[in-house]
RNA sequence: GGGAUUGUAGCUCAGUUUGGUUAGAGCGCCGCCCUGUCACGGCGGAGGUCGCGGGUUCGAGUCCCGUCGGUCCCGCCA
């Protein structure tokens, strides 16, 4: 196929250009045929520019170019000229091309959908074409973003001394953690390898060797249930030092986070990020990632309820459980539906009901007023600093679960009155500190590591090791972004006696750890640096920097919420001879 | 594993509540016309296994059962 290549790109032309003969390559995403003259919208990476064919002054080429349609490939070649009307929708818009010679070099079929912005399509379609969907401006400017992000992450941490070394992504099963995906061995018949869920101990094992300041983006690999904001595989900037404390790696991250965020953004971020414990966020906010654009802060009443004639509240008070309130401003309109509707969603997360109340012009309503002295309604209500035309919305139980309660609404309830949109920081940067070292397993009937078993026990809590786990802190530490958990790190365990401690008490026995992790106990012993690191999530980052919450939106060819492809048709069935080969055979 | 929601023309959706003639609209597509459009415009036209399978019924897009996908959420995700 012969064409001319371009001298120009479809998004670069301008005024100054005029005059000017270029050639152009790209797809055609418009054409408006008027007979005598054809007005053709050519599209590449970088923009688009209008094309003119005159047929009264070259009948030939309009005869051939008659059956050019939306998506075929041209190349087209003419002089730069300013345009009789503008268009100030695009920046090429002051400027045309008059077509002097032109080609196609490849037809399209009619595509299943519009290759246009604003699309309407459904996902499930869009993801059958990836290939067309990322031909889309907004999704390229996404894809674009990330590849920006990459370059300015390894930019930046060069220049702070970190080396990037690779680590394997056929590695060893371990217990704890999400489950992995099994590689089966052809020459080891029977045995697997896995894909990392993390880089973690590798890491590890190179801050042991001395490599001090190491860094790499990585995929890893999680097979556990999707969700918007998490794919089967991601990638992560994994980050490990040496002779640091948990300050000097956070120092680090903002600085990081500063760097993106004026090298891609132009946006000044302030260093010393807000901190909070694990325990304030969920007292105050309902979540361990709390979107901070917004306030809507969840109050403790327990001490009203203790003496409330309300029974729900005394009887949670007396069993040493608590009440939380959640106040919304300007909610008290809300309808029995949409009430209805936040009752569902405090259901699913494990409420009873809803009680509320409401203050309207002094008058006290909502689904226990009833049950409560007017002079009791105005302790609480106040306790809750609620003003008239208020909704105060109530979550009992176990301290956890009534704050995540509250805390579901409270994202719902910042949805509903559009507090994002209405916020004077679109960026909310926080650390969430002094994590629980564990958390108890109802089902196992054991303590579980709450990041990994790895990580650190804060110094302060050591004495509590085997008297009370559930109180001891970690040297933990997640970055949070709007909500989302960005980034999350901790400080290593760097003695093999409290990592063998730490198994212990997670109900590994010495044989089971010594099998499962022992290279890395016997590393342990071979002068290993204090160390910590922290793990971004690389999609979830560029979400945030893109301005989407859909991780779809960033990841070239992503997967569904059941973790199909829906391009490709992975996971697919392999041929009976393949599986022979690795000795394994399908069970029913 | 569970819940909610969704699947009708190439696309977006209406029609499903209360089963009943030939399943509609907008956009797109095809043909003709048009010299300044850029959401071009005008005239005409084609296009449907109502996701799939089974059942109830004289009759199913509509009711019932099952199943396969999409999305969101709970559990899960060190």
């Amino acid at each position: 196929m012969n064409f001319r290549k371009r001298t120009a790109h479809c998004g670069e032309l301008r005024p100054s250009d005029a005059g000017r003969t270029v050639v152009l390559n790209g797809w055609v995403n418009a054409r408006r045929d008027y007979g005598s003259i054809v007005f053709i919208d050519l599209r590449d990476r970088e923009g688009v520019t209008q094309v003119v064919l005159d047929a009264t002054d070259n009948p030939e080429l309009a005869a051939n170019l008659k059956d050019v349609r939306s998506e075929w490939v041209l190349w087209v070649e003419g002089a730069v000229r300013m345009r009789e009307n503008p268009n100030p929708k695009i920046p090429t818009g002051l400027v045309e091309i008059v077509v002097r010679d032109a080609g196609v070099i490849n037809r399209s079929e009619v595509p299943p959908f519009e290759i246009v912005d604003d699309l309407q399509t459904n996902e499930e379609l869009r993801l059958q074409y990836r290939y067309l969907d990322l031909r889309r401006p907004t999704i390229q400017q996404k894809l674009l973003m990330r590849s920006r992000l990459a370059s300015v992450t390894r930019e930046y941490f060069s220049a702070e001394g970190f080396a990037e070394v690779e680590t394997p992504v056929l590695t060893r099963s371990t217990p704890e953690g999400a489950r992995d995906y099994l590689v089966p061995s052809r020459v080891n018949k029977g045995r697997f390898y896995a894909l990392p869920q993390s880089p973690q101990l590798f890491k590890q094992l190179l801050m042991v060797s001395g490599f001090d300041r190491y860094m790499q983006i990585v995929k890893v690999f999680r097979d556990e249930d999707l969700r918007a904001d998490r794919q089967p595989e991601f990638t992560q900037i994994d980050i490990e030092m040496s002779f640091v404390e948990q300050s000097d790696i956070m120092a680090m991250t903002e600085r990081y986070v500063q760097h993106v965020w004026k090298r891609l953004l132009d946006i000044d971020l302030d260093l010393g990020f807000r901190q909070v414990t694990f325990a304030d966020a969920m007292n105050t906010y309902g979540s361990d990632k709390p979107d901070l654009r917004y306030g809507l802060p969840i109050v403790d009443v327990t001490d009203y309820a203790a003496s409330s004639s309300f029974v729900v509240f005394k009887s949670a008070a007396d069993a040493g459980h608590v009440v939380k309130a959640l106040r919304i401003p300007d909610a008290a309109s809300f309808s029995r539906k949409q009430i209805d509707e936040l009752t569902d969603l405090a259901k699913t997360h494990g409420a009873g009901g809803l009680p509320y109340l409401k203050l309207v012009q002094g008058e006290v309503s909502g689904s226990f007023s009833k049950n409560l002295p007017p002079d009791e309604a105005t302790t609480l209500l106040s306790a809750c600093s609620a003003a008239d035309g208020d909704l105060v919305l109530f979550a009992v139980g176990e301290w956890e679960r009534a704050c995540t309660i509250l805390g579901a609404l409270r994202i719902e309830a910042a949805r509903r009155l559009d507090l994002v949109s209405k916020t004077t920081t679109p960026y909310s940067m926080l650390w969430i500190t002094e994590f629980p070292l564990l958390e108890h397993d109802p089902e196992e009937q054991r303590w579980v590591a709450r990041h990994h078993p790895f990580t650190s026990p804060m110094t302060e809590d050591l004495h509590l090791l085997e008297s009370n786990p559930g109180a001891i802190r970690a040297r933990a530490y997640d970055l949070v972004m709007n909500g989302y958990e960005a980034a999350g790190g901790s400080v290593r365990i760097h003695d093999s006696t409290v990592q063998q401690r730490m198994f212990d008490l997670i109900g590994m026995s010495v044989e089971e750890a010594n099998a499962k992790f022992g290279f890395l106990l016997k590393a342990l012993k071979y002068g290993a640096p204090p160390h910590g690191g922290i793990a971004f999530g690389f999609d979830r980052l560029a979400m945030v920097l893109a301005g989407t919450n859909n991780i779809r939106d960033v990841i070239a060819f992503p997967k569904t919420t059941s973790g199909l492809s829906l391009m490709d048709g992975c996971p697919s069935d392999v041929d009976d001879k393949q599986l022979a080969e690795l000795g394994i055979a399908l069970r029913q």
